[in-house]
DNA sequence: TATAAATTTGTAATGATTACAAATATAGAA
DNA sequence: TTCTATATTTGTAATCATTACAAATTTATA
């Protein structure tokens, strides 16, 4: 829940660095990912976006985050079974999605999989372990 | 890929152990969860059984998977960014899909979190390990 | 049989995502 | 700077998965 102070210079910056011209509208939002670092869905981005921007549009967002995913900047989670979720790629961590509320939290030190190359003949490219249950302050909110 | 034969009495059984009602409907989509064992979507569900049973409706479908979900005798795989997947609950296990094919792969002995019941204070209620790569056979025909 | 409850069905509505072409912005050459 | 090619953004329409809902059918019960 820490919201990070994120500077446009070092968001410019990581977006060079993964070979992705950094416009106006995907540094808005890398930044946005970054310092919210809320799994957001396309639609919460572009709700929180289109005030600054009133130009922005939907499909940028799409383009945006498509380009990112591929240029692994970013990660999809699938672990929202009506949208699809989006996460900064850091420090490998897991995932839980609260019933109650809909929140995702990061989770670490739970799995660690870093070494995980072949399974079963597979190659292993990319591995998300997603955990639902009642988060803890739904939990508190029981009493 | 193992395709099993799967009785009807076998699949009317186990759901009236889990308390749902055994209709037609029911036992066919149970039935092939069970033998095909293929992590179906609904619509792959819907167009194999429809030719069996031309009045069935999609719509049947989806309720009976939302029951047999709720009454925890199928669990729903979010692994798909397009759609979601159908799986029978027996062992637990983990799961791969090919990026290239698109196919879903039972996965055993990778990961074992059974007495995981909290972490970070959240209740945990369900886990999913999800595995994405190039499967075994789609490495083959790279040759 | 008659009646109520449960289940199934078909259609319409919703919501997320994709397709696509026009508009705009950016970069490089002249 | 101006011209031109390329990249990016935008808006709209189309598609696809899922849900809502009420009518029709089946099943259980009196
Ligand atoms: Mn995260
Ligand atoms: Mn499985
Ligand atoms: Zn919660
Ligand atoms: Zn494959």
């Amino acid at each position: 829940m820490k919201k990070l102070r994120i500077s446009i210079e070092n968001v410019k910056n990581l977006l060079e660095a993964k070979g992705v011209k950094p416009s106006f509208q995907r540094i808005s939002v890398l930044k946005y990912l970054l310092q919210e670092n809320n799994h957001p869905s396309v639609d919460t981005i572009y709700k929180n976006l289109v005030s600054q921007i009133p130009t922005l549009s939907r499909t940028t967002v799409y383009n945006t985050l498509k380009l990112l995913s591929e240029k692994e900047v970013i990660s999809t989670l699938s672990i929202s079974n009506t949208d699809l979720r989006f996460d900064f790629v850091g420090e490998p961590h897991d995932h839980f999605q609260c019933n109650t509320c809909g929140k995702i939290y990061d989770i670490y030190e739970i799995s660690d999989f870093s070494e995980l190359k072949t399974v079963d003949g597979h190659q292993v490219q990319e591995m998300q372990l997603h955990l639902k249950g009642t988060c803890n302050r739904c939990l508190e909110s029981l009493n």
